[in-house]
RNA sequence: GCCGCCGUAGUAUAGCCCGGCCUAGUAUGCGGGCCUGUCGAGCCCGUGACCCGGGUUCAAAUCCCGGCGGCGGCGCCA
């Protein structure tokens, strides 16, 4: 068996050295022992390999398994690739710790470390059972442009991208073209990133971030679409459990499978049960993060860890969702720890009430022409929703930072590595 | 954009409030020595740092001003 990697920590006890090296097929260390009386040439070899070495081993696994970081085997054979050419800067197995700064900074070393790479396998466990969960019910994955001409809401922010002698911006969400998708496929889901030019500073915003979006044709009401929002979560809490026992035990980490239906309360209930606290919304406002932060602590203490906001006010919504006749709209987010980790909604299919929307909304009907269009031929009722992959792997595994959860990190003030 | 905290060896920190006892402490790393299985092994020796610029002062890591950088709170925000 042939097995290569990195060496993340060396130890000499007199005439034995041991060698660990970062998994690659699992996260937990490749353990070696080498013996001066055993193996005299692989000893002196091993006694001085800093680490940081890149190495392969050829082995098999050892009889007796005595380390207890790692799986232990008996190296016949060590082939060095690459010696470090100074000292690493951080520290690959975890024993001193890095500031965040650091740790993005130097991401692609720390990787070796069994616990920087358990979040990030588990990030890839949350797109895995995704895709299968979506191939099960029929959606169908799409890719849409990320330089665009018109942003979703129109009011947010967008960085622009010169495109030949056009006006462009980099995309902010997939919105408007999966709904124009709806007048042919009637389930899609596209994995994309999200660009916002926001200068926002903060644990939860990154300026560009991924999602999992998802758009549904054919719904009743938007309950058809939390309906596979809930499942698909619980789905993806249920696969990780499965598959990343290893990783969740190097992160401490235990996660409680989810259980469907989530709890679902107004926006107005959201308001009222927040006012009985002493915390005002003010009419036709959104929650500010405060008070959904302190809306989590109150659910959380009725025993609602996840949950749902529905029917939003008009005022707190983008034009294209459906509007009720009391005001209130069909949007709804979906509250995961006092932390909103995705929105979505029915939306307006009907091309009266949507032109209608984008004037009420103080937005040129001309500049969504493209869109509009796709609404005259047979649109479907029809609703989705986006999902934060980053705010979803922070609160599976209790990190504190968005930046924990993505490799590399594009944020107010950093654009390398 | 506003507010707060912070910036010390490769990494992580103590010291700063109350200037001199700092020739800057500790852990870890790194180099060396001892040790036949460590589990964040242990013991000994060595190595290496006050973000930048200006000011106050007999004296500045410590106080003041400016800059740059980081973290957090708020705002803004699918």
């Amino acid at each position: 068996m042939r097995i290569c990697g990195w060496v993340i920590r060396r130890k000499t006890i007199g005439k034995i050295v041991i060698l660990e090296i970062s998994g690659d097929t699992s996260s937990k260390p490749h353990v070696i022992a080498l013996k001066k009386e055993r193996e005299p040439e692989l000893f002196e070899l091993a006694r001085d390999l800093p680490v940081g070495t890149a190495l392969c081993f050829e082995g098999e696994l050892a009889p007796v398994q005595k380390s207890r970081r790692g799986v232990e085997y008996i190296a016949k054979e060590i082939k060095i690739y690459s010696r470090p050419l100074e000292p690493l800067p951080v520290d690959t197995i975890g024993k001193v710790p890095a500031l965040l700064d650091t740790r993005i900074r130097y991401r692609y070393l720390l990787l070796r470390n069994p616990a920087e790479k358990a979040i990030f396998k588990i990030r890839e466990s949350i797109l895995r059972a995704a895709r299968e969960y979506f191939i099960k019910n029929g959606f169908m994955e799409i890719q849409t442009p990320k330089i665009v001409a018109a942003g979703a809401e129109g009011g947010a922010t967008l960085f622009p991208v010169k495109y030949f002698e056009y006006n462009a911006y980099l995309s902010q969400s997939p919105q408007l073209y999966k709904q124009m998708l709806m007048s042919s496929v009637p389930r899609v889901y596209e994995i994309t990133p999200y660009f916002r030019a926001e200068k926002f500073d903060t644990p939860r915003h990154l300026n560009e971030s991924w999602g999992i979006d998802a758009e549904i044709g054919f719904i009743e009401s938007e309950e058809d679409v939390m309906n596979v929002l809930e499942n698909l979560i619980a789905y993806i809490v249920d696969y990780i459990r499965k598959n990343n026992v290893e990783e969740l035990e190097i992160l401490g980490v235990e996660l409680k499978p989810l259980t469907v239906p989530f709890k679902r309360i107004t926006f107005k209930e959201a308001v009222d049960i927040l006012s009985s606290e002493g915390v005002e919304i003010p009419e036709g406002e959104d929650l500010t993060e405060a008070a959904e932060k302190k809306l989590g602590e109150i659910m959380a203490s009725k025993g609602y860890d996840i949950f749902f906001i529905t029917r939003f006010p008009w005022e707190a919504t983008g034009f294209y969702y459906m509007r009720n006749e009391d005001g209130t709209t069909r949007k709804f987010d979906l509250d995961y720890k006092g932390l909103e980790l995705s929105s979505g909604g029915q939306r307006e299919h009907r091309y009266e009430k949507l032109v209608e929307a984008l004037r009420d909304k103080g937005l040129n009907p001309e500049g969504f022409k493209f869109y509009l269009e796709a609404f005259k031929y047979g649109m479907p009722p029809h609703g989705g929703f986006g999902l934060g992959v980053e705010r979803l792997l922070v609160k599976l595994l209790g990190l504190s930072n968005v930046r924990e959860a993505i490799l590399f990190v594009r944020d107010r003030n950093r654009l390398i590595p």
